[in-house]
DNA sequence: CGGAACATTGATAGAGCTCAAGGAACGTGG
DNA sequence: CCACGTTCCTTGAGCTCTATCAATGTTCCG
């Protein structure tokens, strides 16, 4: 059964911008159906010219790039409310692959209407381009974290940063929030060996900062690791839903 | 005396997308001015919240962010065409900051029409986003760039990079493009101490693959060095004109 | 000529990588 | 119910790459 976009639950959260009822009935026009796929799978392949386009309803995921030789670079997380494939959108392929951690519920879009999304409603044209400006940002804050902070630094960065996100989703409880990801993720995330991840992230243990097991991150003292991250974490902004 | 849009000199080069009667009276009447700036001048701050947007007509700059410590990231460079300001457009203030390297000369919009120009040049608004798509799209490989290589493979991937946009703006002569930043730019860029981006700059002369003076780079292997970038090097493509 | 900005080079130290091994948790099949 | 394989996490040792420190060279300009 198909979520309604009037009842979407994500519509219930505060980070997201409400539509009226004029957008609101654009976009389940646009809606073309729902997508459930298993832990693992591949949304969208680099490369790949995707008919469709995609929201994230529920579950999480990993944008990455895959270099020549297998290594790979994580781009960013996928949470609910992500929009993916922009690029092949806009661009005609994508520039990196989406795989899911967790199961993910996804909206699904048809890839040729977003022409006449610009044409008829530019306020969902302008939030798309937001959302593009968006994603630059935040690439350009984790550029300068890979290439100006060592270990400690980067991972602090990496966890307030995603701790935060999910508050603004209101999947946090207290100082706890999920985390399904692997080590090996936050690694390619974060441009550390797999060892040395796992020794810095025992550092900020014993440095009762926080802790990280069976799925769970808590954050101990926010403000001690905000202080390491050396880069204005700055509150996630409310945003359009697309 | 300010460049007519229809005599853009940027039109003439092929890498840039036509466009029709109609867009370019928009594009005349979108644009306020040209700005003529001295080099080592800065265009945006980081944090600001201006009332204009830019196109680069002429010389070269560099897009930063600055961390509170004072290290700093350089997010890409500036060229010809680049259109600047878009974050400010969208999202109300810039999250990096501009500064010319060389003397430029930029196209001036107001940003308060912006709006306008989504609701009226559907085209132009998806060229907009599509020029966020290609950043995003960048930035995304620099960051496997600085996440996963080391530092020959950061600086052959870089300034190769460098050399196909000179080249698709045709200031390309033989193997040889201007090149006008210091070797502290090239390291704040690439994540590497200055000394360590010296003595890379000079195993790479070395190996007789390039050479860096006097403000040219000379690529005398091209094949070569993307052969260690070990990432595809796509070519530029085609691309509006903002 | 003196000073400033940038490039170059050598020496040393340390952050992070690789290799290697072992442990914990979990599922599967006998 | 146990043996076994798989996946992921953990830990130690040694080595490499890159950072830092320090000094010198070069060019340009007032």
């Amino acid at each position: 059964m198909v979520t309604n976009c009037a009842n979407c639950p994500l519509r219930k959260i505060d980070v997201f911008k409400d539509l009226d009822r004029d957008e609101l009935a654009y976009m389940q026009r646009f809606k073309h159906g729902e997508l459930k796929i298993d832990s693992q799978s591949t949304v969208l392949m680099e490369g790949s010219n995707s008919p469709q386009l995609f929201t994230a309803l529920k579950g999480m995921g990993l944008r990455y790039k895959t270099l020549e030789d297998g290594r790979r670079q994580v781009v960013n997380f996928v949470l609910p409310g992500d929009f993916i494939g922009l690029q092949a959108g806009v661009m005609g392929e994508m520039k990196h692959s989406v795989e899911a951690t967790t199961p993910m519920v996804l909206c699904v879009f048809d890839r040729s209407e977003l022409w006449s999304l610009f044409k008829t409603q530019p306020e969902r044209a302008f939030d798309l381009t937001w959302a593009a400006a968006i994603e630059e940002h935040f690439l350009g804050e984790a550029l300068a974290t890979l290439g100006q902070m060592d270990a400690i630094e980067r991972m602090s960065w990496g966890l307030i940063r995603f701790f935060m996100r999910c508050e603004s989703l209101g999947l946090v409880d207290g100082d706890r929030c999920p985390f399904p990801y692997r080590q090996q993720d936050l690694a390619d995330t974060l441009g550390l060996s797999l060892v040395h991840t796992n020794k810095t992230l025992m550092k900020l243990r014993q440095r009762q900062l926080l802790s990280l097991e069976a799925g769970i991150l808590t954050l101990h003292d926010p403000e001690a690791l905000k202080e390491l991250a050396a880069l204005e974490i700055e509150p996630v902004v409310q945003r359009p839903l697309i």
